[in-house]
DNA sequence: TAGATTGTTAATCGATTAACAATC
DNA sequence: TAGATTGTTAATCGATTAACAATC
């Protein structure tokens, strides 16, 4: 184990890993190699295996790293040899889509709480989690030791849903507003603005129109 | 206008430009300065002259830069001066909500149709748009002009449905699907799996357990 | 003119990739 | 032993930031 400075990017790799681990777990495929990884997620093998030394010597020269072993690694690296409870700030839609995702987390995360503001919906039940006023967040992120934070309110509420998050004690947020939200240093905070993804692509797009074409990275 | 290769990391922040921009232009703000955008959209000043100047000399110095002229040239960059066609496939929880976003992309871009593959939901609406099987795909895609997919259907369908819209001839997929996909070089894909970003907000949470911090970048 | 701010170069910083000794 | 594959160093590549002349 290095003291070094880990990257985003390396550990925004670390999940992608893990979900192909867990695949090949389930296939009862006992080891895989750098190289192997790399092909399925299109990445350079040698990048993988730095990624993972960085965080200690998980492989076996000749061999290739061992899948179950691996697994375990990884989750404690993320901190997912724990559950982590997840509240959601927006019973809307998009909310109500990502409830159904509890399934996808396994044991590793889990949303025990979800807020609205919409009188109406207090008290309705969303996936067996019945739906509070906003007005609770603070008591109940930390009677049900919530970490992490989602917020899929509408664009002009998610600074202050952000900033009660915060005061509640959170240690990240998965914003799906598509604003910057402004948190502390110590909260970590992740963008998932679809409609910023989507405006991106277009740049990609070939067009019929004798337009000279953008020149893309190779 | 240079003809250097325009990286992935500045295409990526053009929507974020244009969003504020929009804000600015709605509170008729004539001009902004770099130093006014870096503040609010938690960038450096001097990179978002440099990503700008990639495509033109959009400023004045000693004044900043025109919001309506800035508006109009990050359109034309993105291709959004032309209204942008896009197919969701997958009409559960999520590609419902993901439909209610269409207001959010204003003129530039539109979903136009929705394809499933549950018999159930075939003929029904959302949003004003009837679902269609999947089967027909091929040819709406190409009748509608449709430039951009989004997979919103389960891990194990993704790759056919992908498939299906490369052979279809669209441009670019944002996928939401928890799963890699192979697709030719010249169409563009971007992942917006939120269990992976999830699981990686994990890394940064402080761990109240005696376990020595992960060291995080400044 | 004085102050502000751009566009751009050079410096810095960081991330990816190639190469290979070590070794299973 | 021969083949495979890791962990790690060095080389490369790319992105960010600082600095400042140009100029509105």
């Amino acid at each position: 184990m290095k003291s070094e400075k880990i990257s985003d990017a390396v550990v925004r790799r670390l999940p992608v890993y893990l979900r192909f681990l867990n695949e090949l777990s389930r296939r009862e495929v006992p080891t895989v190699s750098s190289q192997e990884l790399g092909q399925k997620l299109d990445l350079n093998p040698a990048q993988i295996r730095k990624d993972l030394a960085y965080f200690g010597d998980f492989g076996r020269k000749g061999i290739g790293y061992d899948v179950a072993y691996l697994i375990e690694k990884i989750q404690q690296i993320l901190n997912l040899d724990q559950q982590i409870n997840v509240a959601l700030v927006g019973a809307g839609n998009l909310g109500h889509a990502l409830s159904n995702y509890n399934a996808y987390l396994k044991d590793n995360m889990k949303i025990v709480a979800v807020f609205d503001a919409s009188p109406a919906k207090i008290g309705t039940q969303i996936n067996n989690i019945t739906i509070q006023p906003i007005e609770e967040l603070t008591e109940t992120v930390r009677e049900k030791n919530v970490r992490i934070g989602i917020i899929t309110v509408p664009d002009f509420e998610a600074q202050r849903v952000a900033d009660q998050l915060v005061a509640a004690g959170i240690g990240a947020i998965l914003n799906f507003a598509p604003t910057i939200l402004k948190v502390p240093p110590e909260v970590r905070i992740h963008a998932a603005d679809f409609t910023t993804d989507l405006l991106s692509l277009a740049y990609y797009l070939d067009n019929g129109n004798g337009k000279e074409q953008p020149v893309h990275e190779s």
